[in-house]
DNA sequence: ACAATGTCGAGCGATTTAGTCGACAATCCA
DNA sequence: TGGATTGTCGACTAAATCGCTCGACATTGT
């Protein structure tokens, strides 16, 4: 029931970009090394961020990766399904799932249904401004920096 | 995101055995035939459920497996949290996790943690017996059977 | 004794995870 | 123009996990 890494680490390097949003593209490798995320790997995670319009690129010196949508308007459901695949915690409450006889014995699924329901809208209600307020704010009350 | 299908056979497996409460142990093979879940895998999940206090199990002929406590006394939460471990969608969410500055990148915890309890507050409500009561209707409305 | 059951652990093929690496493309600057 | 600097893409891989199977063994009823 575990979310990957793609979840978090993405989730992660938006919230850099939120943070240097209207500020022009920032280096993958900055976003690697102020967000602990390994930077060959960072790049897959950019990728499909950038395929699902999350993000845009720019190459060449002075390139890198900015928001593409304000971090406002960015919904943390939208970001995650686009990292994780379907979030569903259960094959038979997929999307585009076929109701065969196969499912009339899942006997959970009911429970489980409305879990997902209520995790997805929850998931739907906070947009990227919002992660990135709420990291000012721990980063800020949390241990000071050495410089 | 996904529950294995430990997770659903195991639930499976104690649903049949709800059915049966208070007739004696029921065959692992009767079990497996009429949940449709691999014999010896079912094997693994019983042996689980057993060290968790959920099933007795009893060898030679007439041996079988039942349950160890009334099926409106076992919660589904425990149930799962045996057969799956720790239901957690995020690693800084386990129930023992050590708060180190690791976790202070984490940002999406506080969404998570939100999720979490109220997923685990929902699994708790519900009980077998109830599971089983659900089983019983859908299968009922269900297309009827040809013995 | 023997047959029918459950018990336990080793092992295994397929898939997924979590990356790395290298060749290539675009861009900027001198 | 050419090289330095960035991003882009796909192949590859080591390790873990998943979803089992199998075989040796223990227990119990007849």
């Amino acid at each position: 029931m575990r979310l990957s890494t793609k979840g978090d680490y993405g989730v992660r390097a938006l919230i850099e970009l939120a943070l240097h949003e209207g500020e022009g593209p920032v280096h993958r490798a900055e976003i690697a090394a102020r967000r602990q995320i390994p930077e060959s790997y960072l790049d897959h995670l950019l990728a499909q961020l950038r395929r699902d319009g999350f993000v845009r690129s720019t190459r060449g010196p002075a390139g890198g990766h900015e928001l593409a949508r304000p971090a406002s308007e960015v919904r943390l459901l939208d970001v995650l399904e686009s990292l994780e695949g379907s979030l569903a915690p259960l094959g038979c409450l997929e999307d585009g799932e076929v109701h065969s006889e196969q499912h009339v014995i899942c006997g959970q699924q009911w429970v489980w249904r409305e879990i997902y329901d209520a995790m997805r809208a929850r998931l739907a209600s906070v947009t990227l401004a919002e992660l990135l307020e709420r990291d000012r704010a721990r980063r800020g009350r949390g241990a000071s920096y050495s410089i």
